[in-house]
DNA sequence: GTCTTGCCTGTTACAGTGTAACGATCGGCG
DNA sequence: CGCCGATCGTTACACTGTAACAGGCAAGAC
């Protein structure tokens, strides 16, 4: 991720081995993947990563945009997007395939902080999940 | 709950006295409760409920739509509303009291309908949890 | 009545998720 | 050099959730 390489230089100190490796990893797996399996697949034979350095390499990530956490499947998947401020993403996770596909709309975002006005709720972090079927397997399901 | 004892007309047998009193601690609690919390409070000295009894009777709950499971939290709240159909709710989450509101916002759900459409996604459950301050946390802020 | 069946519950055991605490290591700085 | 801050390794532990199996109980069949 060339928007990760970026950030490195602004925190250069801060973008380490680990923190890159972690990044990585959850950037080639194309579904979400548990801190547990990150952990799995940064170890090597006789170079073991302990699942909890993976959760402080996903924390300072995820603090930066760079990962986003699935709340509904205790997972972590690549941000596609590097979203302005406040703007948060819509995440559509397909029960079929288990792919996860981040998208933002301004139309929600809209609807969203108008309901949050009316409540008088401020708003800090907001979180979007849709499970269902993806397009995908949804034309593979009617051939099959 | 009047609307739990409607139902429980209607699954006459199902409603069983565990699933009543787990409703209930649920219900009179103000905020999400875990399901370990919920197991500690139904159990009276010398006779211990345990947490996948507890569980089992959460499954019952919320695939009837008496409960509703706070993802990010892990958590489980009763249900204000009696949502028709593919009716989906809002939950605001205050980070000060813990307390959650249910909303339901007829805006929210078009624009969600129609970026899902676009997506060619075809949902099956939604989850908007929105993290932040309620109204009377803000004004007690401002106070002290 | 008794037997079978289905559903709910109790119990144990276990897998998966996340954090606290402490120590070692490394780099920068006086 | 010694100090300080941040990162990382390691251990231990708490919390969340499920699988598997056995007992209880009500309803219907014989
Ligand atoms: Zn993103
Ligand atoms: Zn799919
Ligand atoms: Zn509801
Ligand atoms: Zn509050």
């Amino acid at each position: 991720m060339a928007r990760a390489e970026r950030l490195a230089q602004d925190l250069s100190l801060q973008f380490t081995t680990l923190r890159r490796r972690t990044l990585e990893v959850v950037a080639e797996e194309g579904r979400p993947l548990g801190a547990y399996d990150i952990a799995e697949r940064l170890s090597a034979p006789g170079k073991r990563v302990a699942a909890v350095s993976v959760y402080r390499a996903l924390d300072f990530l995820t603090e930066h945009g760079l990962v986003h956490r699935i709340a509904s499947r205790n997972a972590f998947v690549p941000c596609e997007h590097g979203h302005g401020a406040g703007e948060s993403a819509v995440f559509l996770i397909c029960r079929s395939c288990g792919s996860v596909d981040e998208t933002i709309s301004a139309e929600i975002e809209r609807s969203l902080d108008h309901t949050l006005a009316q409540a008088g709720f401020k708003p800090a972090s907001r979180i979007v999940e849709i499970e269902g079927e993806c397009g995908a397997c949804q034309g593979r399901q009617e051939e099959g």
